[in-house]
DNA sequence: ACCACCGGTCACTTCAAGGAAACTGGCGTC
DNA sequence: GACGCCAGTTTCCTTGAAGTGACCGGTGGT
């Protein structure tokens, strides 16, 4: 699998969505195998801002909720594949739900959200969905 | 409006889904506010366990946000009512999105989380919809 | 002998969300 | 004069997600 270094536009303000997928990382981790597995180090390629240690913990609880199979190949150099399962996959069309959303809506939300008088944010009413 | 008190079955595992929408109270105000305007107290008794801070908090985001309106009536006792905007009328679908995903495939997490060896949570694999 | 690669782990810190409890203030009532 | 209602505010505290940076162990290359 070749990922895309961009395909998470650091322009997009994921972070600023009104929704969330599992962990802060997961709906990223879905999309990233959305087109076959990946492995550890692939991963870490798009998510660029993505701590070792933050993407095992993700990776963990993605396992451990059967969203995601977890294979080691016992090679050299060490190869761990990452994969969806089919709970993992019927994740995608809720993003998708997310993602229409946000591109009908979001623009709103955030003009309604810097044009308001309560402008300093005292809870971003996060969402989130990338 | 009359609001059910009873209306976020506290069997349900709202707080366990891989959701969210906004903050840990936003969709469940949205659906509140489905069926028309309420008011602060009213909000508070389907929402057992929000403090009044929170609830405040959680509606000024959302007001800042353009997904509620706030209106206040000079009156005695005073009155202030929340109704929903257009906008936030659109996070109906997503959370009606949601709910379906998690009414086909939550028991399933659930199942797989029970049964992993990785059962002790480190990182719940939360999602918010209630 | 040294280095890099892979897929992590470990110890530590920061930060914000969320919760608990008490208080406010104008008005009406008993 | 005390009490209660409504819609909050204020202060304090706990919790846990997330980030930082260092380290590990086996192998293959030069």
């Amino acid at each position: 699998m070749q990922l895309d270094p961009e395909m998470f536009d650091p322009v997009c303000p994921s972070g600023a969505l009104p929704f969330r997928i599992g962990d802060k990382w997961t709906a990223m981790i879905v999309l990233c195998l959305e087109n076959g597995p990946a492995r550890f180090t692939e991963l870490r390629v798009p998510l660029k801002r993505i701590s070792p240690k933050v993407l095992t913990e993700t990776l963990k609880a993605m396992e451990r909720d059967g969203l995601v199979t977890r294979t080691a190949f016992d090679e050299n150099p060490p190869r761990v594949e990452y994969e969806l399962t089919a709970l993992g996959r019927s994740l995608l069309a809720l993003i998708g739900a997310v993602r229409e959303w946000s591109s009908a809506h979001l623009a709103d939300l955030l003009a309604h959200r810097e044009r308001s008088p309560l402008s300093h944010r005292p809870g971003e009413s996060r969402l989130a969905a990338p």
